[in-house]
RNA sequence: GGUGAGGUUCCCGAGUGGCCAAAGGGAUCAGACUGUAAAUCUGACGCGCAAGCUUCGGUGGUUCGAAUCCACCCCUCACCA
């Protein structure tokens, strides 16, 4: 164990994959004082995803225990692509759209981690301020001569695609190491940043950066990294059927947000609980104690979708996602008033205008529960479909006024998760 | 630039002139069972109510008939220059 409180608890969380050096070595360090460490972020999208959380939330953690965090936005690199066990080469995105996510992951890192602090504030750095101009000169002489080619090659992380028959590695992405290398020298130069944490995939560039910070700076600094998230099913997490769960709201609405967190496999949740929340290993160990010992429904899933929607949406948002899901999940639907559908149309319930009855099936692709007219029919003969509560079985069913709850709500049910609100208009 | 190997429905991958909307597996979706789990079982899985229609990198061609043959083109990979 650690003589850090801070990597003691972090180890009983299971969030250290691998750090460099000798065990003490990096708790002295953080022992001796307020640190400065930095994690990269490519801006690969416009939105960071659920992935990028466990890093983002260990910067916060840093700076909870009084580190200053540095959050690096790749300007530079995500020009070029990381090709750490990456199967396939990447392509590139023109600089206008790269500033545009730049600008957006910026402010979702803003909202994480605390840049207004007056003890540790954390910065916002972006790597192309001193590699967008830099010079291919002063480059290949004064970084890329650290770097041995054979090394690199024998790299875990570039092994998979240079041993792959029908995949290369292009130039560009070979030297993206190089590239967070320096990055980390920079930092350490400018910012006295002394420790470097990153998915377990960026060891690799992780540990380029201490040695090459070694040798440019003279300075011993530290790397870290988070194991990778793993589902007990083996399937890869983070991905929904719609695809990745990000925290940009307009791409996953606070309640699909939380709906995912709530979706949790028991198999996987307490560690999600250690991994992702900020509750305590012992109060986290006593929800699972509890659950263990009470039948039926286990109540972690709840406390970590409800952690994690307040901490990325905020309380405000928490509770209309939980409106909607009570009365979706919990509530009888028939029994809902009026204002209660109203609620769910503003709580951010998938919901759209129609002029004009129609059909079950014509609903059913209108509102995307289904994506054609064979599937749709499909549904509604499998009894997957339910108007208001009450399962259609008949595929010529029209949606009218009569249908209606309060003269205007259909709230259409494909399967037991998805739901779509359609509102009659007069 | 040369040589070789390839590009099939979401993915992997069979298919080398009609029996192919295209085997098999995976993923996904639905139903049953449940806890909005897991496991399991059942079914669906290009579009269409149907007749039928549109697919196998692209464009032309051969043929009664092509994913399968021919020509050209595009793309990927490997090796060589």
């Amino acid at each position: 164990m650690s003589t850090n409180t801070l990597l003691s608890d972090l180890q009983a969380r299971g969030l250290i994959a691998q750090k460099s050096g000798d065990d003490d070595a990096l708790s002295e360090h953080l022992n001796q004082g307020s640190r400065t460490l930095y994690c990269g972020f490519d801006p690969t999208a416009d939105s960071l995803h659920i992935g990028h959380l466990v890093p983002l939330l260990m910067l916060k953690r840093f700076q909870l225990a009084g580190h200053k965090p540095v959050a690096l936005i790749g300007g530079a690199t995500g020009m070029i692509g990381d090709p750490s066990f990456k199967a396939t080469e990447r392509s590139l995105n023109s600089v206008e759209v790269i500033d545009q996510w730049i600008d957006s992951i910026g402010k979702q890192l803003a909202s994480i981690i605390d840049f207004d602090s007056t003890e540790n504030p954390a910065t916002l750095a972006n790597n192309r301020d001193w590699m967008g101009g830099m010079n291919i000169m002063a480059f290949l002489r004064d970084v890329g001569k650290h770097f041995s080619v054979n090394a690199m090659i024998g790299k875990e992380s570039v092994r998979q695609r240079i041993d792959r028959p029908d995949q290369g590695i292009s130039f560009t992405e070979f030297s993206y190491s190089l590239l967070q290398s320096y990055d980390f020298a920079v930092l350490n130069r400018n910012h006295d940043c002394s420790l470097q944490i990153g998915g377990n995939d960026q060891w690799g560039n992780i540990t380029a950066g201490i040695d090459l910070t070694r040798r440019l700076n003279s300075n011993q600094v530290f790397g870290m990294t988070l194991p990778l998230i793993t589902k007990a099913d083996g399937t890869k997490f983070g991905k929904t059927e719609s695809g990745a769960v990000w925290l940009d709201p307009q791409k996953t609405s606070p309640y699909a947000f939380y709906q995912f967190w709530i979706n949790t496999a028991d198999a996987d949740v307490y560690r999600f609980l250690r991994y992702y929340t900020f509750l305590s290993v012992a109060e986290i160990d006593a929800i699972e104690q509890e659950d263990q010992s009470s039948p039926g429904k286990p109540k972690a899933q709840g406390i970590l979708a409800e952690e994690m929607t307040r901490l990325v949406h905020g309380e405000a948002a928490l509770g209309q996602v939980l409106r909607i899901s009570t009365a979706l999940f919990n509530g009888d639907i028939q029994a809902l008033d009026q204002d209660a559908f109203r609620q769910l149309e503003l709580d951010g319930m998938p919901s759209s205008q129609i002029d004009n009855p129609l059909g079950i099936v014509d609903a059913l692709v209108e509102t995307g529960l289904a994506d054609s007219r064979r599937r749709a029919r499909e549904f509604v003969t499998n009894g997957a479909v339910q108007l208001n509560g009450v399962v259609i079985k008949d595929d010529a069913f029209m949606l009218g006024r009569e249908q209606t709850m309060h003269g205007r709500y259909l709230l259409i049910r494909r399967g037991k998760k998805q739901f779509h609100l359609l509102c009659l208009e007069d």
